[in-house]
DNA sequence: CCCGGATATCTTGATGTCAAGATACTGTGG
DNA sequence: CCACAGTATCTTGACATCAAGATATCCGGG
């Protein structure tokens, strides 16, 4: 097989000849971005593990560390993870048992649960960001450095318009 | 806020802020491309409702319908869809309870399975199939055609590296 | 011919997520 | 001041997936 050849590819040249008729081009994008997706998360699993965590508590613990303020609601942490409420409500149990982040009431509203960073889950989402880092940079080098910008502008194109 | 900003600058401009002494470059590609993904598969999986589909239904129709023979052992669909053999078993069940494959065992060894379409699996794949493409274009729309063949190189290049 | 390692699938138990609904609170218009 | 629509969080029940192990089969070396 072509040493230049991915697996999507394959999977791109078999739908050609499954249904001719049809302009398969925008597969070569999407399936590898759900491919890459897919393998990207498996390797951030494997790594966050030996922080102890897992994917989705990495993210609510990211989203705290980077918000200006060192807190978010329940609700905007849900929103910014792109996942229910009730997803929040166990991530978030789950730390709190943990002693890696603290909720807390609003004086002002009672319906709003402020959640915060407490020092150890500062101190381990910082060591997990940077070896999470450490590995982008290590797929990154397959691309040329001259490519970068024009590939992050691509894919910020789409984003765009999936998210309107 | 910048229209030409997408979730992802705000999230990279944060962790900026955060830690100012990391080189966060990588983080607009792989950031970028999970949340494209995430985004994506809420599309397919909608679209795909209507069909009578789940995202990993449709996975398992289309590798099969893609094969040159028309048919696949369990353990070749699960390694082509990133899945292990106990989801894969899970998945042709409800398939085959639905009649839209139908199992076989292989003459020559018995520890293989050989799944493949019955019509209304065929059908069914085929009018998905047909679906997903037209949204991909529509969302693929968002980038120049000039520009397609440069993005879809850059993430071929990414896969090779990811799946080495 | 038989044993042991390799292969292929299925089973089991645990878990993270979601959708829908319950609960509690806020604030505005009458 | 009250009713009601809207907002924010949590609870519940169902489900797709996974990891690990069970079962069955194949095949090569002694």
């Amino acid at each position: 097989m072509d040493p230049n050849m991915d697996a999507v590819d394959e999977i791109v040249d078999g739908w050609r000849r499954a249904m001719p008729s049809e302009d398969v081009e925008p597969m070569g994008v999407f399936s590898r971005i759900g491919r890459l997706a897919q393998r990207f998360d498996a390797l951030r699993r494997n790594a966050l593990a030996a922080h102890g965590l897992q994917l989705g508590d990495f993210d609510v613990l990211a989203a705290i560390r980077r918000s200006p303020d060192g807190a978010l609601t329940a609700g905007a942490l849900a929103k910014e993870n792109l996942v229910t409420s009730g997803t929040m409500t166990s991530r978030v149990d789950r730390l709190a048992a943990r002693g890696l982040v603290g909720r807390s009431a609003d004086p002002e509203d009672a319906r709003i649960v402020w959640v915060r960073l407490r020092p150890e889950g500062r101190r381990i989402v910082d060591a997990a960001f940077v070896e999470l880092l450490r590995i982008e940079h290590g797929l990154l080098d397959a691309v040329r450095a001259d490519d970068r910008q024009q590939l992050v502008d691509r894919l910020r194109e789409l984003l765009l318009r999936i998210e309107a």
